[in-house]
DNA sequence: TTAAATCTTTGATGTAAATCAAGTTTTGAA
DNA sequence: TTCAAAACTTGATTTACATCAAAGATTTAA
């Protein structure tokens, strides 16, 4: 069941753990949306309080139960972030690329985690305790105008994917899906797939043998055209969406 | 209540478009989380920028589509909000009770709602302005932390439940709502189900048929009492969690 | 209070998608 | 580059649940 077999559980309470410390502290801060609005010194004033840790490829960033006490934002790489059923299947929720961040949801409400979070490859991470963030958030006004709004896009996402799930069937999820996908900007109507068709699985409600047999599918009646495992051409989105 | 009859109205600029207009601020402002921890002379500054509106039973609050440009926050009464797949069915997404508010989506992202909100009874709601909002954002970041609390509480809700629905049989959907219910404070472990099976069945990304089917078996189960329409015993918490 | 409308239950039937199983392909670590 | 481990595909089978229909409840409004 265990598939991260991690070599030891490191509690990187402080920095400098791992390799990439100190420094990047700095384009962390410029590149995420919630922070890059503001001026330089604020900015550097932030760096004082953010620690830059790093994960190797397959590493837990936090866990389900876990005392949740900083937000993590991702400077390099990609997180996923995933819960688990009550029988134990995974499903994936989110990834997260750089400029993106998490932690948060605990961060307000002194709870423990509900979701696990793991490095995709290896990533580096800026954390900023909470304590910190709140000083932060009160100092600056315009720091939490940025959080609510990412918080209030999210909750969007949210609430769309949950009535997904609830009223539509597995052609329609995954034909909303590489509609999205294609939004986002493609060559001629070829899209790349962002996760692995498993993840897909999990994060569309459905098994990876379905995703299958839809696409091709999907194939057949002429919608989409399978160029390889992770490029698929969009070929009549219009049918595609009428499913 | 009653207190409206003591005042006159004044402050509110383009209030009245309803009938029980002045006076309700006050106790609105009071009772929601997100500004009930001020200093009163803030409260104050708040009503004056907040407007009252009385819904009547059934009544539409917005729309998606709409353009949205207020806080609504219930001061009386119950709202339900809901979206509609690419078909056309519905789906419950929350029920708001007095205290709770919504319309923040589009508040701090410019975009269009993409729910519906309607009045379950006859409602009472505040509004603030997406601009005055801003403004007491800005002025007083508490306000800021408490939103933040709040949003992060939605979210979390949010993606457990759209892990149940991508993961769990509804069986356990059932079961996992019906410990819900229970935990909330309830006599001889009675529950009252907060809506109708049919709403029930929508959120839960089922139908009343199968919802009334499964509620039978649990009770053949020995989990649960059947006591009335709306009334179910819980007599085997522990098993009913482990279907 | 009564009738209409809406919700709920129960039964019969259909089907979308999960599961199981066994191959094939892709990936990535040594 | 090679080889093992994942990921992916395809087929056969099962099943959980939706759908349809029609009879009871309950709620609502006149």
């Amino acid at each position: 069941m265990n598939k991260e077999k991690t070599m030891n559980n490191n509690q990187h309470t402080n920095c400098c753990h791992h390799d990439n410390c100190s420094g990047n502290n700095e384009s962390c801060v410029a590149i995420v949306p919630i922070f890059n609005h503001l001026e330089k010194s604020q900015m550097e004033e932030i760096m004082g309080v953010t620690h830059s840790v790093a994960y190797k490829k397959g590493e837990v960033i936090y866990s389900a139960g876990d005392q949740a006490d900083s937000l993590y934002i991702v400077n390099m790489g990609r997180v996923r972030i995933y819960r688990l059923s009550e029988a134990g299947k995974e499903q994936l929720l989110r990834i997260l690329k750089p400029g993106d961040f998490t932690g948060e949801l605990a961060l307000f409400n002194e709870t423990l985690h509900e979701a696990y979070a793991s490095a995709m490859v290896d990533t580096s991470i800026c954390t900023v305790k909470r304590l910190d963030l709140q000083d932060l958030l009160l100092k600056y006004p315009s720091i939490s105008l940025k959080v609510m709004a990412e918080f209030s896009r999210r909750l969007e996402r949210a609430e769309r994917q949950t009535t997904r799930l609830a009223t539509e069937k597995v052609d329609t999820r995954i034909a909303l899906f590489l509609a999205e996908c294609l939004e986002v900007g493609s060559m001629n109507n070829e899209i790349t797939l962002p996760m692995s068709k498993k993840d897909l699985a999990s994060y569309l409600g459905t098994t990876p043998e379905t995703i299958s047999r839809k696409l091709y599918e999907l194939e057949t009646l002429g919608y989409i055209r399978l160029i390889s495992n992770k490029k698929i051409q969009i070929i009549d989105l219009d049918s595609l969406l009428l499913i």
